[in-house]
DNA sequence: GCTTGACTTGGAGTGCGCTCGAACCCGTAG
DNA sequence: CTACGGGTTCGAGCGCACTCCAAGTCAAGC
């Protein structure tokens, strides 16, 4: 697979693939004779993973080093382990912190719809008598 | 309060509160005789209010909006309203995605817990028969 | 009177995560 | 043979959100 090929598959552009390559997250693809990178269908299981690290903010030096245990392979099980485990511990404070201020969202929304409600009803009766 | 007062009350750095207050999202603050800010402590409300717009991920083009908005004053709660019901539903959509990457990250930590025990089993067990 | 410490401004620097442009190479279809 | 639609590298630029530094002002305590 080209990279436009595996740009459109995977949601990133080009741009972004090699960026990703140059900075480690993504290893480096294999080249054509022509020099051309040709990726393994493989890589979409990766960069659709990356893409879940990423949306739960786990930050940059911490996928990197992800990344770098994948590629030294085996015997880096543990560490990997343990930094899903605390990458996890931290999305889940992170769900409940947004949960929290979805309720204060609500709030402000309610008092915003009732102050509204009440124009509307002054609207409706202007000589009340 | 003067602004290390506040820093220390909002959790922001007194850099980070001048910074706020120079691109727009904190009111222009009060001077003293000597020309140092003086808050009132209502501002911390509106500073708490902001981090939670924050932490759920609203553009800082939004975030100025809004505080742009509330300066205004009465007659723009409609469009205040608008802007946080549209946001309202980034963040569930968030909150959504982000339980999903938390089942992902389960399976996978518990994949790697699963080998870890495989190993651990083998060690015990060196002559198997 | 002097030191200390909190404040002031303006502007430079930082780290993240792309995003784009320029200039070039290469294989294939017409 | 040439035009095109890919691909390549390198490096600059950008938007966000601070963060910090330099150089100065000012009020209060010793």
């Amino acid at each position: 697979m080209k990279i436009g090929e595996l740009a459109k598959r995977s949601g990133l552009s080009a741009h972004t693939l090699r960026y990703y390559e140059r900075i480690g997250l993504l290893p480096q693809a294999d080249r054509d004779a022509a020099g051309r990178r040709d990726y393994d269908a493989s890589v979409l299981a990766w960069i659709a993973f990356l893409g879940r690290l990423k949306a739960t903010g786990m930050p940059i030096r911490d996928r990197l080093r992800y990344a770098a245990l994948r590629e030294q392979g085996a015997g880096t099980e543990p560490q990997r382990r343990a930094l899903l485990e605390r990458h996890r511990d931290r999305v889940r404070a992170q769900v409940a912190e947004q949960q929290a201020c979805l309720l204060v969202l609500d709030t402000k929304i309610g008092a915003y719809a009732e102050a509204e409600q009440r124009m509307k009803d002054n609207d409706a009766q202007p000589n009340p008598n």
